[in-house]
DNA sequence: ATGTCGCGACGTTCGCGA
């Protein structure tokens, strides 16, 4: 079974490459982030006619979350945002998955930027995080077999960083964010990129200035984390650069992890 | 080069968010 996660800073923009990934790479769930675009306006036939169907928390202009699988979902059991957190953003949508070993719940989160230390979107990000733990504790004892997937906007560790001294401190790379973070691995969740022998410098983001793609100058920032039953049966976790290089691409690359 | 995108608004360019 093959899950993936992909912030594709626009899905108006990007569906075509959407479908031309999904077309060489039939993964069983695509968790999409930053759809940018409202309910109303999800391409679900587009979706259909490539074998997907979808849960779907959309917002015009901004965030917008969806998990794309190939078997049904059950409805009743998608959560959208933080329960008990009120929030105007579209940030997480959470579903389960029935699979060989057992249900699997699927929670896919666009995390808040935070802009930089200090502000008050930073503060907003902070409290997102924090609601997002506690709200985890509770999901992770209702749903033991879990993946956490998506855009985090957290820099886990220097050597997921192109510059980890020059951007000490700055946003993604603060020791706050990254408390939040191993607050996470707190909880049981490991990520599944760490469970394999990786490149040095694999990035998920590259800024679309500066040439950023071609100088390698990117943040590892889109993650899959995995609850401790499904530890054992992680075959392999990537990066697919692929679609990064093609025109138009999303600054993100897909992250895909294979469980066994 | 405050450098690139995507979105949307009383738009044909600008501000915002990233």
């Amino acid at each position: 079974m093959k899950i993936a996660t992909w912030n594709v800073n626009s899905l108006t923009a990007r569906l075509q490459h959407v479908l031309d990934w999904l077309a060489v790479n039939p993964v069983d769930v695509l968790a999409l982030q930053e759809l940018k675009l409202s309910d109303d306006k999800f391409p679900h036939e587009a979706l259909r006619a490539a074998g997907y169907e979808a849960a779907v928390f959309g917002q015009k202009t901004y965030n917008g979350v969806a998990l794309l699988t190939r078997a049904p979902l059950l409805a009743a059991d998608v959560a959208r945002n933080i329960a008990g957190f009120a929030d105007d953003n579209a940030r997480l949508i959470a579903a389960t998955l029935e699979a060989p070993g057992g249900p699997l719940r699927l929670v896919n989160g666009y995390f808040v930027n935070g802009q930089a230390p200090g502000s008050d979107k930073f503060d907003y990000k902070m409290s997102w995080l924090r609601a997002l733990r506690d709200h985890l504790r509770e999901e992770l004892a209702a749903h033991p077999r879990l993946l956490l997937v998506g855009d985090f906007n957290i820099v886990p560790e220097d050597r997921d960083s192109y510059d980890p001294v020059g951007l000490a401190g700055t946003i993604l790379h603060t020791d706050e964010e990254r408390g939040h973070f191993q607050a996470l691995l707190g909880l049981g969740l490991v990520d599944s990129f760490r469970l394999f022998e990786q490149p040095d410098k694999s990035f998920s983001w590259w800024d679309y200035r500066m040439l950023g793609y071609q100088k390698n100058r990117g943040l590892r920032i889109d993650h899959v984390l995995v609850s401790p039953p499904l530890v054992g049966q992680v075959r392999a976790c990537s990066i697919d650069r692929t679609p990064r290089k093609w025109p138009k691409p999303s600054d993100h690359a897909p992250v895909i992890v294979t469980l066994g």
